[in-house]
RNA sequence: GCGGCUGUAGUCUAAUUUGGUUAGGACCUAGGCCUUCCAAGCCUAUGAUCCGGGUUCAAAUCCCGGCGGCCGCACCA
């Protein structure tokens, strides 16, 4: 059985996530959090958001996911989200048409397809191109495009739901540069759901049509793209792979060697090892790849990836996208307002460095790398999640369901509740199988109630990855759990 | 999207090959008895043949279609 089929088993169990419409069949791409996985996931988002929008001062907003044509056709996403198609009238094979075209006609005649659907079945006719499964003909080129269509108001005006959370930033950014104090750098993050309507999505989360993404967009004058924090990480060694081959690098020597763009995307990347490091992801199953640029998205001069294996191979997790001044330029091309703006004294369309992120994915990546087979001193699967991920920060259990054990458990839950943890009660079972249950949904702490409690007012603290206990006053308890909390302390 | 395999309680599974009584079990969940710290035991309860059509006296079982899943091909901005 593979990894990832166990973890969908588990998470079905548990309720971490599950197929989305389920009365009605399921419909693949699309799955729901439950409120173990909801949990967790807002425990990803809140630490995306410490470290990388509030410990910099960098801005958040939240805008619409329903974008008019005119905003995707300036993006690019109408017309090149997406690939050209050739369907064999015979058998109905369906092929990629520019790369199966550049294969067997451009390359060897040294070109590269223009862009243009009629030059491609211009090739195709000419070069007397037939479907590599059967011979049939093919039909005429055309483009796939992955968003899904809308329309709005009651004439239906073109719309899509957005495949990315970046165009909103950009078309707000005039109005967001003035709040900012009209200055540069400037970066404004988003945390939000966005849609690819993928042809046959497989791998669970990995490949969803509707996900969630936190995205980044760093905004700065092309002439000075250093990054006034740059020092502090510029030792912070990471893994990057380049041409196959994996070397450690410092931030300051991907910036030396030029393979990060400038100082903002190496202090970003150092910024993203340090992230997938906090939530569980081990440093030798994760790794940068620096794309080579016919793999790059149609947006961007420079791109660099996190990757992370699983189960399911490797899974691009993080894309940083130098998008230089791209987005900007062609708003305001197609809308016809100005968007440039003046610092310096120089009028300038600022560049951006992108940091996107899948919250699914990474999500999915968690549970891979944090779970834990049985072994002889546990006998039962669990979560090694660090307790800033966890689900629950602690769970509390009164030791037996009587003799007011029940309501002191109680009170120490609705107080540690009232000081902002998330704790998960339970009085059902024997304590052992409660232990056990808190385990398998990887909560990292559990205070019991017993019979010392109602004497001296001290609870037993029970450590999740190696059972041990030891025996704090209540009064102690949100500091001790803070302090484990933020030290990842998970054995006595 | 194409081809192959496949779909039974919340989860895992038996019965499908060879159509035939009340679809069996385990885990989980909830309640009870018991129990003073790592899935104890006993009792009780809830709960399933993916959807639609067909063949048949009779369908979980056979056939067709849809939906979902897995594998391969293609796709993966």
């Amino acid at each position: 059985m593979q990894l990832h089929e166990k973890i969908f088993e588990l998470a079905l169990k548990r309720s971490f996530f599950f197929p989305s419409y389920e009365p009605y069949g399921g419909t693949a791409g699309f799955y729901d959090y439950g409120p173990v996985g909801v949990l967790i996931k807002h425990k990803i988002e809140r630490l995306w958001r410490k470290m990388f929008i509030k410990s910099e001062g960098f801005h958040e907003v939240e805008t619409s996911t329903v974008t008019p044509e005119p905003v995707l056709v300036a993006s690019g996403h109408v017309e090149s989200f997406g690939d050209p198609v050739v369907e064999c009238t015979k058998c109905g094979t369906k092929v990629r048409a520019d790369t199966f075209v550049e294969d067997v006609h451009y390359r060897m005649h040294g070109e590269k397809w223009d862009g243009r659907l009629d030059s491609l079945d211009q090739t195709i006719r000419d070069g007397e191109i037939k479907c590599p499964r059967c011979g049939g003909l093919f039909g005429p080129a055309y483009m796939f495009n992955l968003m899904f269509k809308t329309g709005i108001g009651g004439d239906l005006a073109p719309a899509y739901t957005r495949p990315e959370t970046a165009q909103g930033i950009f078309t707000a950014f005039p109005r967001l540069f003035r709040n900012h104090g009209t200055r540069l750098p400037m970066a404004i993050g988003q945390i939000g759901r966005s849609y690819r309507n993928e042809i046959s999505p497989r791998k669970g989360l990995v490949r969803m049509r509707e996900f969630t993404q936190m995205e980044l967009e760093y905004f700065f004058d092309p002439e000075s793209g250093g990054y006034e924090g740059f020092r502090d990480v510029e030792k912070q060694k990471m893994t990057m792979a380049l041409d196959s081959k994996k070397e450690e690098m410092s931030a300051g020597e991907l910036v030396e060697k030029k393979i990060a763009s400038n100082q903002i995307m190496s202090f970003f990347l150092a910024r993203e090892w340090e992230f997938y490091k906090k939530v569980g992801i081990p440093e030798d199953r994760m790794y940068f790849r620096v794309l080579g640029e016919n793999e790059m998205p149609h947006y961007s001069k420079a791109n660099i990836d996190m990757e992370v294996e699983s189960s399911f191979g490797v899974v691009e997790t993080i894309g940083n996208a130098y998008r230089t001044d791209f987005d900007l330029s062609q708003h305001a091309k197609t809308s016809g307002k100005d968007l440039s703006v003046h610092v310096e004294g120089r009028k300038i369309i600022p560049h951006v460095v992108e940091v996107s992120m899948g919250v699914d994915r990474l999500f999915f990546c968690i549970l891979e790398h944090c779970y834990r087979e049985k072994t002889k001193e546990k006998d039962w699967e669990w979560f090694d999640f660090p307790p800033v991920i966890a689900p629950y920060h602690a769970a509390v259990f009164p030791l037996m369901r009587k003799d007011g054990l029940d309501k002191k458990a109680k009170e120490l839950t609705g107080m540690l509740r009232e000081k902002g943890f998330d704790i998960a009660y339970r009085s059902s079972g024997s304590i052992g199988r409660r232990y056990a249950r808190g385990d398998e949904i990887g909560i990292p702490f559990a205070f019991t109630v017993d019979y010392d409690t109602l004497k001296d007012d001290t609870v037993t603290i029970r450590y999740r990855n190696d059972g041990g206990q030891e025996r704090i006053k209540i009064a102690d308890c949100d500091s001790v759990l803070r302090k484990n909390i933020q030290e990842g302390k998970v054995t006595l």
